[in-house]
DNA sequence: TCAACTTCTTAACAAAAGATAATAAATCAG
DNA sequence: CTGATTTATTATCTTTTGTTAAGAAGTTGA
């Protein structure tokens, strides 16, 4: 279980045993079921999450309507970094969309091993830098290319077409900054049938 | 000169001299002229540069068509960030536009001292923390608001206002996602005369 | 199993945006 | 100063998107 998380550490740094257990002590375990909520607009973020399994989706909400800009899956963090790092309230939520299994610590901690360990530290900067270039990407992405354009390499990637097959098409439509109405559209022009 | 660079510095980190140094020995002076190409598409980034004055847009060019998708000015670095972490041929130029003082360092100087001293490995993390912010705040606003509300947000941020009085419309258009002569209807639409 | 709910598609209409081109305004360089 | 270049606006037309609503298809849970 803690196992699979400390794998996904060795994706930023490599811990020695006394490092991992500084941070292994603090951690906790937790479900969530299906459309339960990691976190609610309007609360101040304090904990990160490592996804065992199950999946996320961030959101905004405007005027009842909902937007949906960011999935999360297993292996992976989930949480409101921004607002761990700004410790604002958010402006997001995130809802799980499939019955999850969670690892839970607190920023704090992550922040505190910072100061205390050079490889933390690392970690630190490799993870940030990483969730960088994931939204530099993806703002290009939305800048330079048309809604079809979008949607096409979306279905041309293939870890991207997997999540095509476990998340409605409605969140991916907002993900791609279109309607779902207009998505269905640009499926219809693509995939004539 | 080069205090204008450290001063900069200490937004992220407190320095002592001997950290100084050692980068301030690896820094270089260079100056370029309106329109001058600070990288351009397909080479590989290896620098970061600070700016002492002037401004700097980045793009992309599709078929033809330039897509301006962020902009540097003074007291800022500027540079391919995500070349230089992936080391891959860039796919964005950058070009000045007006006459530009900077302060340049390699790349690999600061990954250097990324392992000799905690003081940069914690700049580095403060400086990808940062970077992420503006990229996650921005890709937000352009999820979630119309291009109507992305422009009166903008000109409603006095700092980004200022950027209108130094900036081609055409550029801050595609900046908001819309083309100049969208941005241009939106504007008749808002400030009717 | 079956009713309730969710999701996707489709239609119809209005609104906005893209493309192209022409003109006006502003800026720049010799 | 002035011709050349760059930039912004406006018009026209086409395409796309948003909105709303209805219906079909699929899923879920009691």
């Amino acid at each position: 279980m803690v196992d699979q998380f400390r794998q996904f550490l060795t994706r930023f740094v490599d811990l020695t045993d006394p490092e991992w257990q500084a941070l292994e002590k603090h951690l906790t375990s937790k479900t969530m079921p299906k459309k339960g909520f990691l976190i609610q607009q309007g609360q101040t973020a304090t904990e990160i999450n490592f996804l065992l399994s199950g999946s996320c989706r961030l959101f905004y909400e405007r005027d009842g309507n909902e937007k949906t800009t960011y999935f999360f899956f297993e292996n992976n963090l989930v949480g409101d970094y921004l607002g761990c790092l700004t410790n604002q309230p958010s402006t997001l939520s995130i809802q799980a969309l499939e019955d999850c299994k969670l690892i839970c610590f607190r920023y704090e901690v992550l922040t505190a091993l910072y100061q205390q360990f050079p490889a933390y530290q690392l970690f630190g900067r490799k993870l940030a830098e990483y969730l960088f270039m994931g939204l530099d990407i993806r703002l290009a992405e939305l800048l330079t290319l048309s809604p079809e354009e979008r949607y096409l390499k979306f279905i041309g990637t293939p870890a991207k077409r997997k999540i095509m097959e476990r998340i409605p098409q409605q969140y991916i439509a907002s993900y791609l900054g279109v309607t779902p109405v207009s998505l269905s559209r640009i499926r219809r022009r693509i995939h004539p049938s």
